[in-house]
DNA sequence: CTGAAAGCGCTTACAG
DNA sequence: CTGAAAGCGCTTACAG
């Protein structure tokens, strides 16, 4: 039995059935060069007819070679924490998989510099990586590497935004449309018919394939499909820092009058602060993530609600995805979208990313 | 170099420090008998000098032994589908290590029965098992069990509820005492001063140490503490049926102004089911658990909460914490606690187990 | 283009 | 109580 199972799988019974050596079947495996097209199909169709599922542990075993991951991301900045928790479920993961030889290098970024991420991009020694996990917060910059990825064959996974049109072999991150649509739902039983709304998109990075473009349709849409008739603003703030952003404000609030406000990402703070400073709270106030500056103002009863999405799980099942596919060759969905879990000064205590 | 590195690690450098064979330190290493005190403690000196870590890749490539794992939880029943999401996650983990060599075997058990939880444990070899996944359904039975996996040194992992005392490797699931607490805490929101709350245990099993205490205990506690005066009316139904529930209530709320209903477990469909029956929604019904049974009532309407604990992540970690233990002698945090998600007809459509 | 042999770091019989 | 040898299923050099 047991030997009669042994030989009916593995690199010697392919070998054998193909009258050739260990060696030359491995060659084909790994997609080496050096072998006759014929000799290659026959090893192909017997590994075919076989299913070969080669042993990982054998094959580590014998290859020394150490997996490396990149990973790719925004630094924590002094203006938002938000990117610890993602780093946290990568180094989660990392810990994990670390017994099977695999290494992460990563590669931190300022989210506000263009330059500093592609520094980065051009430091990643890429023959000695064998799949990146990246944010793509800039889109462009982002999409040419990953182009120079696909033609070398180097799989890699979106996390918190991701590219559409590209070959990624997964994204773990919000369905930005559809947080946009729920941030209108929620918004719906806090305003009155007819009273203004004003989204506000406060990043460097605005243009027309941006992610948050993305959250501020699907805000729209909610509206334009439940037939609201509330008059919507929006306001692009392509400067971060708190006198930008609090001077951009109160010249929109002052010509109107805005009911309900939805900050498209992580900057609310920024507005919360401002609006605190007046001394104003009569006004609703939403918007994303789950940061130590957010929490703040959140229990203190200036930001309303905040919609949070995974952070550390992202990270975490993205590394993960990428372990799958190298290691495993298994693949999952392709999009994975995070939960849309909604943050109020009642729970927010209870929150784990 | 690299000789050098490979002198001063494994199973060979041991032998070689200790003067004795591979097979010795092979036998050191597992605790096999056959070895002298002076040679064991002379290798086990080594061993920790070295901080040696076994290669696990070799390990499971030489030793062909499969490593099982018992998983003990409820099936799914009629009434509720509540376990279906475990499950799902301990289903999801045992994908991820099964190319790992590990096996799962379950033995589901009828939660309204505490024979077959009896008959699913007395099945259980424990001769093939390095690990037991399991709900600790039925108290005192689950404690006995345990004691003969302490005693056999088979490590368990608790998850949905713990028993306290007991020398678990760690436990996944809600903390019951905080869920109580935060069930008292919205129903603060919902409730006027002087106003009657009743709390509602349904389960056949309700005694001194049963886990739907402890919520009932945080609740009680969240209004001590604040010195809140409304009176506290507390019923506990011994059967599950719909029949007996509804009668149960029925009684109460024709002798009590009650206006908030505190559900302890997922069975809150079935009282709310009641009182949409009577068509009397004006009470606040809060509960617990994303089964499909209360997502139609909360859909409608008729509960207004379901506290939710991550029962798919329960399931998952906790056997990926059994897989770190028994494989890779990695312990993690012994108590792991879910967060406590508020569910409602808003977010629903969003959550995530 | 291909094969034979050694080796990865363990465990498993078997022999004494 | 202990050791020498073979083997797990791959990959890696080396030789031709």
């Amino acid at each position: 039995m047991s030997a009669e199972d042994s030989e009916l799988t593995g690199v010697k019974e392919i070998a054998r059935r193909a009258n050739v050596s260990r060696g030359t079947v491995d060659r084909v495996i790994h997609n080496r060069t050096g072998v006759s097209q014929k000799t290659k199909d026959l090893v192909n169709a017997i590994i075919k007819e076989l299913d070969y599922q080669p042993n990982i542990f054998a094959r580590s075993l014998a290859s020394k070679k150490q997996v490396v991951f990149a990973v790719l991301i925004p630094d924590v900045s002094q203006e938002t924490n938000y990117w610890e928790a993602p780093l946290l479920g990568i180094q989660e993961a990392g810990a994990e998989i670390s017994p099977y030889g695999i290494t992460l290098k990563k590669y931190l970024y300022d989210v506000n510099d263009k330059n500093a991420f592609l520094e980065q991009i051009a430091s990643i020694d890429l023959d000695g990586v064998q799949g990146v996990l990246l944010a793509p917060s800039f889109i462009e910059e982002a999409a040419n590497f990953v182009k120079k990825l696909e033609t070398r064959k180097i799989p890699y996974v979106f996390i918190n935004s991701d590219i559409q049109g590209h070959n990624s072999l997964s994204y773990f991150g919000p369905d930005l449309y559809k947080s946009g649509y729920l941030s209108a739902h929620l918004i719906k039983y806090l305003v009155k018919r007819g009273e203004e709304i004003l989204i506000v998109n406060i990043s460097q990075e605005i243009d027309n394939e941006h992610h948050l473009l993305r959250k501020e349709q699907g805000f729209r849409n909610y509206f334009i499909e439940n037939k609201l008739e509330n008059p919507i603003l929006k306001i692009d703030i392509k400067r971060t820092d708190y006198a930008y952003v609090s001077k951009s404000i109160q010249q929109v609030l002052q010509e109107h009058q805005v009911a309900a406000i939805f900050v498209t990402n992580s900057r609310v703070s920024t507005v919360a602060k401002y609006l605190k400073k007046t001394g104003d709270s009569s006004r609703v106030l939403i918007g994303f993530d789950y940061t130590k500056e957010n929490l703040a103002f959140l229990k203190a009863g200036d930001i309303d609600f905040l919609i949070c999405q995974k952070p550390r799980e992202q990270g975490y099942k993205g590394l993960m995805a990428l372990y799958q596919f190298v290691v495993h060759a298994k693949t999952g969905e392709k999009n994975n979208f995070m939960p849309i879990d909604i943050i109020t000064s009642e729970n927010c205590d209870f929150y784990i990313n």
